[in-house]
DNA sequence: GCCCAGGCGTCCC
DNA sequence: GGGACGCATGGG
């Protein structure tokens, strides 16, 4: 087991935030998640966090999962002290980071996400992971037996027959998915970058700011999906703000976007 | 049943 | 370059 310092995020607002979708509530404060072909319990505990996990691996890899090194106070600081709407969001949603998640997890997943509900996309990832993961074992923090599914790799996916990656709710991204492991299995990993990723059939600019983001880490994308056109219309007069063309402009699109999301 | 979801490809101008 | 349209499916 870790214990950590908690002021430095929230688990509910990562688990909720739509960057990742295999955070999964057990109980009121505590959240599972499969990462990096683990299964990892972390609860909130007065001032702290808990991690069922062990200290090397917490070292060796949930540290820079949680971005844990990135200077996020600074960040805030830096945001425009004019922008009272990007400063009400950053005192309500100022405490998500942006995890470090797998680059084929976060293509995949954001290729599924195009036109579903968060809910929605959830359950979906669930079954593909089911279908097509690889099963792996773990103890809870109780010592019970988990059994849990990593999210399967793209050779996986590949050799799947279409029609069962269809049979887990994907709809019409079916093909998408195919191309994406075709694309992937292909193209050396220095050669991808938030461009090279709309060469996959089914990822636009909106999905390809995503797995820049999410997926490599890239801060300054900022996906401009149905909540930031509407918080650009509704909020900024039809103008597009300054921080969103900022160095941590998907930062600050995150907070914004749980912002939006919490008066509906 | 109805509406919409962290969009995209295609067609058309 | 931009606007209209269809798209599979599941949650609320």
């Amino acid at each position: 087991m870790v214990r950590i310092d908690k002021s430095s995020f929230n688990i509910e607002h990562i688990a909720n935030s739509g960057q990742c979708f295999r955070w999964q509530r057990i109980t009121q404060n505590k959240y599972a998640f499969v990462a990096n072909g683990q299964y990892t319990e972390i609860m909130t505990d007065k001032n702290d966090i808990l991690l069922s996990c062990s200290p090397s691996y917490f070292e060796g890899f949930l540290k820079d999962y949680f971005d844990l090194s990135t200077d996020y106070f600074s960040i805030k600081s830096n945001a425009d002290k004019e922008d009272a709407y990007l400063q009400n969001a950053i005192q309500n949603f100022g405490d998500i980071t942006i995890l470090h998640q797998n680059l084929w997890e976060v293509i995949v997943s954001f290729i599924i996400s195009q036109r579903k509900s968060i809910p929605a996309i959830q359950s979906c990832i669930e079954k593909i992971c089911e279908k097509f993961g690889k099963e792996i074992a773990a103890l809870s923090f109780e010592g019970k037996n988990i059994t849990a599914h990593d999210f399967p790799t793209a050779e996986a996916l590949y050799d799947a027959p279409i029609m069962e990656i269809q049979e887990c709710g994907v709809g019409y991204r079916d093909k998408y998915i195919k191309a994406a492991a075709e694309w992937y299995l292909s193209t050396p990993k220095e050669m991808i970058t938030k461009e090279s990723v709309k060469e996959i059939f089914g990822v636009g600019n909106k999905v390809a700011s995503c797995i820049g983001l999410f997926g490599l880490h890239d801060l300054s994308c900022c996906p401009i999906d149905v909540w930031m056109q509407r918080i650009i219309d509704i909020r900024y007069d039809g103008n597009m703000p300054d921080w969103m063309n900022s160095k941590y402009a998907g930062i600050y699109q995150q907070y914004v976007f749980m912002y939006e999301r919490s008066f509906h």
